[in-house]
DNA sequence: TTTTAATGTGTATTTTTAACACATTATTGC
DNA sequence: GCAATAATGTGTTAAAAATACACATTAAAA
């Protein structure tokens, strides 16, 4: 049988079509804290990266989804349950994992910090600002990058930058958040108009508390508004 | 050792990390013909499948590069090798294909059918319209509508439709890609007046030959512009 | 030569985005 | 208690982008 007819439709897998190839899911979990972006990243302990930081991930289970995968890497490491992820790409070079061939596909999750304080008992799992990381192991540098520029274009049109705060915020911390992704900065009065018109925000009649200054209303994020979508994502 | 500490940094692949995961390459391969939009499909032959249409994808193999193995079975199946391919997703549920545990990254392919003319010696190859497509094999439908809406969106902002199209096109051609692609009608006017604004076509100062109407002017896609793009990409 | 069916062009309207300044409020320091 | 501070909160105007829309032109076909 030619080759070429194997193509697609293959009907059956036999052993040695089953590869030495191992499949692993990495997430990039970002957060946001003290106005800025962070990456949850551990320290590296394979002899060719040590030290150097990277990205937290796992090898797929024989029975496990993709989806399912990134979950328990998420729920394992920092406990939540109920966070955003969504996949970016994946990444295949036949050498970018020194113990073999590792293909990786990656998602990018938003956590708030605050909500689950890391036992930081070990510091090899640490909370680092995006805009500080030059290097990571293997290819995880690129794949922050392309995670972060994701990231990016998908907050000009969907609201998801909530998973990264608390569940009141005020209208100087989402902004300060859109900043932060964004590396820019942002006019307050067009931040706000474009806001309220988009009815994402629910007013909570509510003050900040405990800030240096003449505190800024409390807000919600209007989830009604998305359930709908919500339930066709998933 | 404690299942966690494997996590991301895991030193070194025991046989039993590489788990019997197979990894597949399948291309959504677009054509565009009699103002239509069409996909490349292969008959499936696999008894759970039988006789419908699934995309075009084969294995990996243990020493190439995913986007190699992309190319190589587009060069493969149509003759092609450049041709405009893009990562689109990697679709893992543990069921997905009924020979066993098969993982496959998606891409997505612009071709000008009548550059290469497909041996249609067998019928089971065959070039079919997008809209017209129901139901597939696997879970190609849920792959091909993913890749449809990636499209859609690339189209926006990026000059990809020219490698639908033959080296040389009139400006209605170009409209008629967008519409096919888009699903909708465009206005004639603006559409013209956003692509000169845009200085991606070179006006050849020739005219279409054999149409049964006053001919177009016939444009080539201004690649020069994009050199440097496609070379920040690769 | 008339009819047909397409190409080719410009303007007015609406919508969206961007730029911009000052009064208000609670806290802090004197 | 009062002044100074440092943030919140609000509207208008100008520029840019997107949209709607109609008629003359050209080559082929009848």
């Amino acid at each position: 049988m030619k080759q070429i007819s194997r193509f697609s439709h293959f009907g059956e897998l036999s052993d040695k079509d089953y590869f030495r190839i191992a499949l692993s899911v990495d997430c990039v979990i970002f957060g946001f804290e003290d106005g800025e972006l962070k990456v949850l990243v551990i320290k590296c302990n394979i002899k060719e990266y040590k030290g150097m930081w990277s990205l937290l991930g796992d090898l797929v289970r024989p029975d496990e989804d993709l989806d399912s995968a990134s979950y328990r890497i998420l729920k394992d490491r920092t406990g939540l349950d109920d966070v955003y992820l969504e996949q970016v790409q994946t990444f295949g070079k036949v050498n970018r994992h020194p113990a073999g061939r590792v293909i990786t596909t990656t998602y990018f999750s938003l956590v708030n910090i605050k909500d689950h304080q890391l036992k930081l008992s070990d510091n090899e799992l640490h909370w680092h600002p995006v805009k500080e990381i030059t290097e990571m192991a293997f290819d995880h540098k690129n794949i922050l990058d392309t995670c972060l520029e994701r990231l990016r274009e998908k907050i000009q049109d969907h609201p998801v930058v909530f998973n990264l705060l608390p569940k009141k915020f005020s209208l100087r911390e989402l902004q300060s958040v859109y900043e932060a992704v964004l590396n820019c900065e942002l006019d307050r009065r067009n931040f706000r108009k474009k806001f309220f018109m988009m009815d994402w925000l629910i007013d909570l009649n509510e003050l900040e508390e405990d800030v240096p200054h003449r505190p800024g209303k409390l807000y919600k994020f209007n989830a009604a508004k998305f359930a709908k979508k919500a339930k066709k994502v998933s």
